[in-house]
DNA sequence: GCTATTAATGGAATGTAGTCTATTAATCAA
DNA sequence: TTGATTAATAGACTACATTCCATTAATAGC
């Protein structure tokens, strides 16, 4: 549905792109707790109530911003033939711990953020942590199905696994690497 | 080395306990977020600037106060006779859930904090993190010396990985109870 | 007592997220 | 063109953590 207005000023839509990649480029740039609303709406040529007519807070647009960004990075795990699901899993995640390399620092300060802002953590938690902890238990699922994985393996608590080490990981600024990849999974696939 | 200071007036050592058992209490009651340092201050009967002689942020304070309180309720796995490593540890793993009920959201704030404060997270990790991670690696080494856990098993990952699984489920307001401990540890001893 | 030293105090100052308000701009319907 | 409606803008405002500063208090050595 469209919702096509009857009157009124139309919403600029300009504005939002304009915030969202100025929030970007800033965060990236200098890091979450360094970037300003103030910067962030002098960079974008908007109103600071523009942004707040569209975001609650820093963190939801920030969020909608590197989201957008972060779906072209880590899609799906994929399947390629002659590949066992191990191997699969491997390079998915070292692809994801790839992309930290960039927003890694953001992200943290997002997960931060939804400490202390409950309608921001349900936010996050849909449209962020929820579809990316399924997508890794669907493949485990399929995994079982191919026989490449015991069926007596509880696929969602694998998948809590793995999401809960690396975020554990990115939380305290160790190393996420081609070495805790597969360490990880040496101690999962067993 | 007690460092007696051969001039100057006398740090006043009820300040800092006041200033503890306050923001304690405040925080326990209010939530981390809620409780300002103007009211820590003004609970615990001090000026502002004495919090700062001592403390470098709020985080600080709670961390000190809330450390203190933890290293009652889990200090360490405890070695039953009749009971296996794996029995023991789930019920440490519940022990410390029960703890959560007071101060998990106060954690949950802490770790938060530790993402905007390089000095904080330092300090979290050495005093709080990496204790509670050694302590279920050398439980878990203990089991392997016992022959209760393969020899083949690398201890430091599965710590991880308990560690992992419950900041995961903490942080996403997921609930950690007798049956998620359950279910953790049926999929790491396997 | 007197001096040097360090702590404690009250209050002002700074910086920032988010809110509120009054004004102006763009659109539709009549 | 006029009125209703909604968006955009600039700027004031609030609340809070943290810092800064000037003043006062408590101690040791003399």
């Amino acid at each position: 549905m469209p919702a096509r207005k009857l009157a009124g000023r139309p919403v600029n839509a300009e504005a939002s792109t304009a915030l969202k990649s100025a929030a970007l480029r800033l965060v990236r740039e200098n890091g979450y707790e360094k970037v300003s609303i103030a910067a962030i709406v002098k960079e974008a040529g908007v109103a600071r109530q523009t942004l707040y007519n569209r975001w609650n807070t820093k963190a939801d647009l920030v969020l909608e911003a590197v989201f957008e960004e972060t779906n072209n990075y880590a899609a799906e795990p994929l399947w390629e033939e002659g590949k066992d699901c191990r191997t699969s899993l491997e390079e998915f995640l070292v692809k994801i711990f790839e992309h930290l390399n960039t927003d890694g620092d953001t992200l943290r300060a997002l997960i931060a953020s939804a400490q202390h802002d409950s309608a921001f953590q349900s936010s996050f938690y849909t449209n962020f942590v929820l579809p990316r902890e399924k997508m890794i238990t669907v493949f485990l699922l399929r995994a079982q199905e191919r026989g490449e994985l015991p069926q007596s393996r509880n696929a969602e608590m694998l998948s809590t696994l793995i999401h809960g080490a690396f975020w554990y990981w990115l939380l305290n600024s160790r190393a996420l690497d081609v070495g805790f990849a597969r360490d990880l999974l040496s101690e999962l696939f067993i």
